[in-house]
DNA sequence: ATCCCAACATGAGATAATCTCACCTTATAA
DNA sequence: TTATAAGGTGAGATTATCTCATGTTGGGAT
């Protein structure tokens, strides 16, 4: 009934002093507004301003609606900026799980670049052991995950950020410590350190022990890296890590590593996101961030 | 390009949950607010909200138009409702002038008493000596004038208010004082006291002496009404007033007043309005309270 | 697995809102 | 009085928005 375009032409026709002026400002013909103001005049059952006058002069009615108009409009145009900006990127969200424990080593310094390079984006993170990430990527709960199991769908996009070696950290004094390589069997007597989440989504079951239908003497389970690494290097244990996870430790001999049967076990992260965002500026240049910090964490490694 | 309306739908959704329930409660079919989010969406090139969650879920740019929607739609809410009370004549505005100084004597009250009856319409009065009504009325300057001479216009609604018979004020030791009434040339000796005003809009000049082409012995002006009283009875001059503005003083004995000509010179008070406004409420009652107070003003007076 | 249901999307045509065009009326000044 | 500038108005064109009919999709039940 009351639009927008009506506070528009009250506003312009006061700017302008006129209909005629207020119409060539406005890109309409004057016979435009004057059908509108007769049309919203008859509807609101008031007259809101007096033609006769030069410049034209409102009325108490019409003067409350330029009120309302350099309130309304204002915020309106303020409103329409920032959703321009969301369009064109600026600005956003991203909300970012990882699936890989070990990954917080090269994504702190990445969010950190990113924080400072994108500060109107909405930054979150969350870890992603315990749901599916492709769901909630879809449901836009999520924006990115990374991941090394990359589940297909078309409208997801999975990009590659770099391939490791996923190596069973063992203690320098363990029987194993001189071997090149373990075979499956070799794990029956050992006790498997691993991150708690399910069995499933853990590469040296789904890789290794499974295929081979082996079970380790018994599981261990800790949050944290470094945890982890001071258990296998005090004997309690054995664990499968990336071989970048690791490689600070082996420098200062802590442990010792070996790869998962004669070829070692490999694997590939990767980011994925909507695929329907690809261009997303903000999301683009993440990924690109993500690929030089973790790169960055590999040289040097071995293998890698 | 983005209106109220896509506000409004936006807030329906998220207020119902789902667009279908969405559409119940704006009274249009889902097909609408699909076309409506996809118009909108498309031209604004952003995703405003997920479908595929129960209840919806917004996105930032979604709940970027909900927060505007949470500032303009109450800001517009109340608009209209400003705009209704003016349109039903709640509120408004009174500019009120007034040819006759005498007036004031039964205008006070009745503005006091509209002052508390209308407390929502902007009161204002002013003195409209020194220019036309009509064309102030039109022009909407004044929405009312008090006036003896009422210009026909067929935009101006002219009302009668009450009648009166204009007189000659004298001294009660004045060689005029026992007579019934003057004839112009009675006034060549006298000194003529009268408001401020140019000559035509006197009624004892236009209606009086200007026909028998007399010319008093001087003219003296003066603002105010007992001083102009105050004037006449220390036989200073004659002045010609409302016969119901001088009869208190005429009760205390310090002046006569007689009739100009054998038939007296009547005159009638009006009130004009814009002939469109003739059934405004407050401007309605606003008459009807000036009559009765004005009435009262005259009871008891001879001749009225 | 497959079917069903509820919800959303889509295309075509109907409807309504809004604009333009052409011409009329009114106020003001030369 | 006559120009002239500003507004108003009716009719028809345009554009925006809606409805109807139907298609698609995701999630749960059989």
């Amino acid at each position: 009934m009351l639009g927008l375009r009506h506070l528009e032409t009250l506003d312009a026709i006061r700017e302008a002093g006129s209909l005629v002026e207020a119409s060539e400002r406005l890109h309409v013909t004057q016979s435009a507004l004057s059908h509108q103001l007769r049309d919203i005049e008859g509807r609101l059952g008031v007259s809101l301003l007096n033609r006769r006058t030069r410049p034209v002069r409102f009325t108490v009615a019409g003067e409350r609606l330029l009120a309302l108009a350099d309130q309304v409009l204002p915020l309106m145009r303020q409103g329409l900026r920032d959703i321009r900006a969301l369009a064109e990127g600026q600005s956003g969200r991203l909300h970012l799980a990882i699936e890989c424990h070990a990954c917080f080593q090269w994504l702190m310094p990445a969010l950190d670049v990113f924080r400072e390079q994108w500060p109107q984006v909405e930054l979150d993170l969350s870890a992603a052991f315990a749901f599916a990430p492709v769901p909630a990527l879809l449901r836009g709960d999520l924006d990115m995950v990374v991941s090394s199991d990359p589940v297909e769908h078309e409208a997801v996009l999975w990009q590659p950020l770099f391939s490791h070696e996923l190596v069973l950290a063992v203690s320098r004094n363990s029987s194993l410590a001189e071997r090149e390589f373990v075979e499956p069997a070799d794990l029956v007597e050992e006790t498997l350190i691993t991150y708690p989440v399910e069995r499933d989504r853990l590469d040296i079951f789904t890789a290794f022990l499974q295929p081979a239908n082996i079970e380790p003497a018994a599981q261990r389970k800790t949050e944290l890296t470094p945890m982890m690494i001071q258990l296998v290097a005090a004997g309690r244990g054995v664990a499968a890590l990336p071989n970048w996870a690791i490689s600070e430790y082996l420098d200062h001999g802590l442990i010792r590593s070996l790869s998962l049967g004669e070829r070692g076990v490999w694997r590939t992260l990767y980011i994925g996101i909507r695929a329907e965002e690809a261009e997303v500026p903000y999301l683009k240049e993440f990924i690109q961030t993500a690929r030089q910090q973790s790169m960055a964490g590999l040289e040097g490694i071995r293998g890698a």
